[in-house]
RNA sequence: GGGGGCGUAGCUCAGUUGGUCAGAGCGUCGGCCUGUCACGCCGAAGGUCGCGGGUUCGAGCCCCGUCGCUCCCGCCA
């Protein structure tokens, strides 16, 4: 017999009944019946019940027992007694009825408990992982990343892609992050970098003359942590391919990523064809470049009818502005006053001056408008405003309104927040799209400079010649023009950046040039990807939807430490392994590092 | 770096206008219990009400500060 288990505490059946089995695993619940004992024995398989009774030589050791102390039994396996069949296991039929146990594991008492669904606090979760960890939840959904990793592999080996290891220890990249910096013991006063993604080396595999390259790529970004994001380090399922165009990408991507979901959606529908929206189109409609799709919402430009009306507030900011516009966000079932009084003090909360409301009621036959801004609107533009967004009574609709680059930062979010308030968002099942057309440069007001909207290493989707020919000056054409940039966004929640490359390096150095950067600095940052370019290099493109994401939305999951094995907090402590820590003189003597506190003068 | 929310037993939380307000459930420990599977019953231990200061005759409750956790903004594909 084996040392530990002849079956896993899930395999035993009818079947069995009558075999001598040996068990391994932990206590997961302990009935003591004064005179009978049951023990829920778990480990990663599943739970058998083990009995033991007074005249069994184990029972003294049985007594013994506590919560998650690991031990080994060993019985006959047995059917249960009429009536004590548990249906909800799939051991339920059976139970070993134990003549032996073995200590193997004995546990001190628990910070908490692995049984039941107790909700603990974060901290004491992070600290000790490993219980949380053994617990049903967090258990299946590291199994289920696990197993959407190896469907992606599947999928992407399926359509010809080749994974690549690429470097930890590295110089910086071209994303605009912090990095996390190594020093170097060979090299004083020298620091490697951990990639921020291998976005340079999978350019180079392509300059490389290899096609079709992907990897489930670490990446390393020193920045502050969100509930999508995680502090410090991630997974990238990194994708690059040559001689294509935006469509190659789309046409590669999107079965592998609508195949994954599919696979694990658990029966929730999952987006077929997925739409392609410009990024103007998106900011217009949804008032996000990560669109939620399953909220029905669109919103419209409704200037004109606000132009010259009574409603002096909207008619004077849409004179007074060249770019001064109002948006409608039709709210299907929020026509009551208390709705809309709930919504406007939302805003406020927000930090808005108020969000404008009108709601349509039933009247003698027809229907009629209400709140200050119908007053002050009067009935036939009102008319007007209902008919265009085909709401009926007991419908309303909330208005935005200024210059768009100020509000739609509060548009998106009230979109969503209206959307979820009424019920109108489909949850259960995902929706995905592509959005492309991202503008390649932005206004920088601050600085009243031109800078890169995004990826300083995407390319222009204007001809070499046409790109070349533009005049710094030109300020309007240069902020009109697009990248051959894209996202993927699914439920709301980004998924994915990707881009056809410049790889042309007199477009890069033009490229940087119009962003007010000297050549010298492109020489120096990236000298060896620009000379890589200027000896032959493909056109190539790729993208890098976030695996912890993917996994987080198929979990079902609001925060990524939910799919992580072993996550850091917010702060970017790992409260397990005590992360970061303080180096030994020895250590940083060795580094050529000297620490210099917050505080502490550096004498 | 900034803003919001939270902080009472190991955990989840209650605690009224400032006046028996140091409480419940779960967990832990002890006792009883031969068919449970959220076992049941009895009992016990367990608290600087995050910390510091202030107002008050009196503070878990009000005020100021601070720390921690969390979500968001900045930042970041």
């Amino acid at each position: 017999m084996h040392r530990y288990r002849t079956h896993t505490c899930g395999a035993l059946r009818e079947g069995d009944i009558g075999i001598e089995a040996r068990l391994s695993g932990w206590c997961h619940r302990i009935r003591d019946h004064g005179g009978v004992l049951f023990i829920d024995l778990r480990d990663h398989y599943g739970l058998t019940q083990v009995v033991v009774d007074p005249d069994s030589p184990a029972f003294k050791t049985a007594e013994m027992l506590r919560s998650e102390w690991v031990i080994r039994a060993d019985g006959k396996v047995r059917r249960r007694p009429d009536g004590t069949e548990n249906p909800d296991l799939p051991t339920g039929a059976v139970e070993l009825y134990a003549r032996a146990i073995e200590v193997l594991g004995p546990a001190a008492e628990l910070p908490m408990p692995v049984f039941g669904e107790q909700e603990y606090p974060e901290e004491t979760r992070l600290k000790y992982r490993f219980l949380d960890l053994r617990r049903e939840h967090l258990h299946n959904n590291i199994m289920k990343r696990g197993a959407i990793i190896d469907s992606i592999r599947r999928r992407m080996k399926a359509q010809g892609f080749f994974e690549f290891q690429t470097p930890i220890l590295t110089a910086s990249s071209p994303e605009g992050a912090r990095d996390y910096l190594v020093p170097s013991r060979l090299h004083p006063g020298k620091f490697y970098a951990l990639p921020q993604a291998p976005q340079q080396f999978k350019q180079l595999i392509m300059i490389s003359g290899f096609d079709r390259y992907f990897q489930i790529a670490p990446c390393f970004r020193d920045e502050d942590a969100r509930a999508d994001r995680s502090p410090g380090e991630f997974y990238q399922l990194d994708i690059e391919m040559s001689f294509v165009t935006q469509d190659d990408v789309f046409d590669a991507v999107e079965p592998v990523l609508r195949g994954v979901f599919e696979e694990f959606s658990e029966g929730k529908p999952v987006t077929q064809k997925f739409p392609r929206i410009p990024f103007g189109e998106a900011l217009r409609k949804y008032g996000t470049d990560k669109p939620d799709l399953r909220n029905p919402i669109v919103m419209e430009d409704v200037s004109d009818i606000f132009r010259g009306s009574g409603f002096k507030i909207f008619a004077r900011i849409i004179e007074t502005s060249p770019q001064g516009a109002v948006w409608a966000i039709p709210a299907p079932g929020g026509g009551s006053r208390a709705f809309c009084d709930r919504m406007n003090s939302w805003a406020q909360g927000e930090g808005q001056p108020g969000l404008g409301y009108i709601f349509f009621v039933p009247e003698g036959g027809k229907v009629l408008g209400r709140g200050p801004i119908a007053n002050n609107l009067g009935p036939e533009r009102t008319e007007a405003l209902r008919t265009r967004l085909r709401l009926k009574d007991g419908d309303a609709v909330f208005f935005v309104a200024g210059e768009p680059q100020n509000f739609v930062k509060f548009a998106g979010p009230a979109r969503n927040k209206i959307g979820d308030e009424l019920g109108l968002i489909k949850k259960d099942r995902f929706e995905l799209c592509w959005i492309v057309d991202f503008p390649m440069y932005e206004w920088n007001d601050e600085e009243k400079k031109i800078d890169f909207s995004h990826n300083p290493f995407s390319m222009p989707n204007a001809s070499v010649e046409e790109f070349l020919a533009l005049d710094p000056a030109d300020k309007d054409k240069i902020l009109a023009l697009k990248a051959i940039q894209y996202d993927v966004v699914c439920n709301g929640v980004e998924l994915s950046s990707g881009a056809i490359r410049n790889h042309r390096p007199e477009v890069m150095k033009k490229a940087f040039a119009i962003a007010g950067y000297d050549e010298s600095v492109l020489e120096q940052k990236f000298g060896g990807m620009l000379h890589a370019l200027s000896l032959g290099a493909p056109p190539h493109g790729g993208i890098a939807p976030g695996i912890d994401r993917i996994v987080m939305l198929l979990c079902g999951e609001e925060n990524l430490r939910e799919v992580v094995l072993f996550p850091m907090n917010q702060r970017a402590e790992d409260l397990m392994m005590g992360a970061p820590s303080e180096a030994t003189p020895k250590q940083l003597r060795e580094l050529h590092i000297r620490v210099v506190k917050p505080g502490q003068s550096a004498s």
